[in-house]
DNA sequence: TTTTGCTGTTACCAGATTGTCACAACCCGC
DNA sequence: GCGGGTTGTGACAATCTGGTAACAGCAAAA
């Protein structure tokens, strides 16, 4: 499973201070870029705009409640993908009933443990990218990797790459042919603003091309602008 | 697969109103044909007259318990066939419900989402329908793994496992070369509802290693990824 | 009751990975 | 060829990650 940085955007939605601070925070530990919001209108604003990952949404939330909002977000063909885990207070059976009804994926109940929630999320997402078709067989001259195995062969040898090398060259034969910006390559490889020098970028490059060895051609700087990789080198 | 009209029948089984329909109406959508019982002597007779395809019954149940109703469904010859999937609220109770000497097909913890309920029903009746299909023993290299039996052989000597060492070695197995990230293994072997600490799956592969002796050379550690069983080590 | 076995957590350590830097090499327009 | 900016390279320290062992809680068994 790959983690695109657009993939890593969650949104919260509760009007409770503490538990959208608790939720938050626990999910940006584990990872994740947070968008906030206070009300039901926030969150359906925000869910339209930002089309996050997933959103964690509280059932009773001031001017749209938690129910209208699964339910516009999941009878809106742009937003109906977006998994729902819906926050409720304690022991409302028939809201949970009705709010899984309504096409949310997941719920849990107050009150939760910050790691349960985490948990949570990571479920819901990762059996979202799991069920949609990811290619998981890259090939791109000699080169030829497989997410599933985290396996890269040259020539059909396999050789061993550390886990930032794989998913940059993962992400660089995904956009073959198509100049990738240092700045870009940082946001999706290493995730949302990571505040990491972008000269990184080249030292990663550069290990890569070392184990590609004879293959390394098909990598081209394009000076001014980034990386591109290329399946005829010339 | 096509699925024939007298398989279609589910027996539900549970005290609580709420619970009972949540798990009804969740099947139906899915298009199954729900027979409903809210004690365990109901649903003894249900199964008994009914021979559902399968049934989603409590532990905990008035009258009968789940766990006597699902041991008398398996000592009667015509009722022994039907799948059992068995609802608890305490995911400990679980190792001795499945596969021990209760023959229960599956489980789910409570709280549970009403998606995975549905696919863990369409998975044991595929898994039902395809029997002669099923692979009962799993072999890799010099490990033999029997599922029916709870037992694992290496080079054709019997080691003793855990129950939760015996499922992290099957589910491994069962997807050799394909790397198995921690929260996976988390979510798949230790279920849905686990709110435990990601290094608790390091601690569980040491523990099959040391088992596996020589053997354990098959599981690979993907750094920054997660673990792998393969054939051939190298 | 005590004992035993299983499980999850934690702390610590070694080794791998990774980000940064300084400097060399390079490209390009002049 | 010159000079400014850009990229490649090698080294290195900080950080991260996973292996290991010890331990505590717990439930089943005795």
């Amino acid at each position: 499973m790959t983690i695109k940085a657009a993939n890593r955007k969650v949104l919260v939605a509760d009007d409770e201070v503490d538990v959208l601070n608790l939720v938050s925070s626990s999910l940006m530990v584990a990872g994740f870029n947070i968008l906030k919001a206070k009300d039901g209108l926030e969150a359906l604003e925000q869910a339209r705009h930002a089309l996050p990952a997933l959103i964690v949404l509280d059932l009773m939330l001031p001017k749209i409640s938690g129910l209208e909002v699964c339910k516009l977000l999941k009878n809106d063909p742009l937003t109906k993908v977006i998994p729902i885990i819906m926050l409720t207070a304690k022991a409302e059976e028939i809201d949970r009933i009705v709010g899984l009804e309504l096409g949310a994926d997941d719920y849990i109940t107050k009150p939760f443990s910050p790691r349960e929630l985490v948990l949570r999320v990571k479920s819901v997402i990762r059996r979202m990218n799991s069920a949609s078709e990811v290619v998981e067989t890259l090939r791109l001259g000699d080169i030829e990797l497989d997410r599933a195995r985290y396996e890269v062969l040259i020539k059909g040898r396999a050789v061993e790459f550390t886990a930032t090398e794989f998913k940059l060259l993962a992400l660089l034969i995904e956009r073959r042919g198509r100049v990738q910006s240092r700045d870009a390559l940082l946001n999706d490889v290493w995730g949302y603003e990571s505040a990491i020098d972008t000269r990184t970028v080249d030292t990663h490059i550069r290990r890569v091309r070392e184990k590609l060895g004879a293959a390394a051609d098909c990598i081209e700087t394009i000076r001014g602008f980034g990386y591109r990789i290329t399946e005829a080198p010339r």
